[in-house]
DNA sequence: CTTGATGCAAATAGTTTGCAGGCTC
DNA sequence: GAGCCTGCAAACTATTTGCATCAAG
């Protein structure tokens, strides 16, 4: 168990904030999701909910963890997409993610493979490969918008 | 459109390697994807080679990508996991995927806000997250593959 | 001819939504 | 008391699967 971070502890001042009502399942889905340290699921948090919460349901979670996503509370882990996209290219090579129309670009980083990884890394197991990706607006949609 | 990958000419010795059928679909989905810039979705494949392959099915174009997927000939882009997952750290911090059990572990790189990224980033847009993710096979996998 | 590949349709799985009642502020 | 929030059930959407047929080796 990770410590509980110090924002728990602000969290209602936080939820005012954001103009969110503290209701029990709010503050209990934060909490389990804070204290957990393998990036759960919507469906395995909901199943660690139902000791505290036997009435609670998946869809709360889901749309408890849109909200807090959405006032940045939470983070969504991976991608942002909902569509797995393909590429053919063997060569290495890393990507630019807009976050307004989901356009992917491709660049070269070879200087990624000089980075020295924390030692840590080496007791995790075999690493096979190493991406980079880097979020934010692309120019058109800077312009757009 | 980017140039022909020289692998594309080498396609029916790799598929002919890997065990695969040179099917048509197979042969068209595979040079459609090498030709886009774009990482397209399967869907975006599908209507791309509809002009060509009238008789084509969206299904058929799923179970290609993910056979040549599995023979390393294509990417999926983003992440492996077809759930998103959640985690509630506000820290910037990187993360370690095991393509077998699906764990991910966090990891913290500070380093990586030191690397200056290529020129043509500038152009792109706002640059607002950079996040590294390591690909591989953690020690327990290993251990009871 | 043998086996893997295809196309169709139906099934899944994760996620989202409509609605009526409940709880926070 | 007003409006956001919840739980239930049903809808959606991307993806996968069963099955009979077809084509590559």
């Amino acid at each position: 168990m990770r410590s509980i971070p110090k924002q728990l502890v602000d969290l209602e001042i936080s939820f005012r904030k954001s103009g969110l009502k503290i209701t029990h399942q709010r503050l209990e889905i934060y909490r389990e999701l804070s204290m957990a340290i393998d990036h759960p699921t919507a469906d395995m948090l909901y199943q660690r909910l139902r000791d505290k919460l036997p009435t609670i349901s998946l869809d709360t979670v889901y749309r408890n963890l849109i909200t807090l996503e959405s006032h940045g509370l939470v983070n969504k882990v991976g991608t942002t997409e909902s569509m797995a996209r393909f590429d053919a290219k063997k060569e290495k090579h890393h990507h630019l993610f807009c976050r307004k129309c989901g356009m992917i670009t491709d660049f070269e980083l070879p200087l990624i493979n000089k980075i020295s990884l924390p030692d840590e890394l080496n007791d995790w197991g075999k690493i096979e490969n190493t991406n980079l990706t880097v979020y934010g607006v692309c120019k058109n949609c800077l312009k757009t918008n």
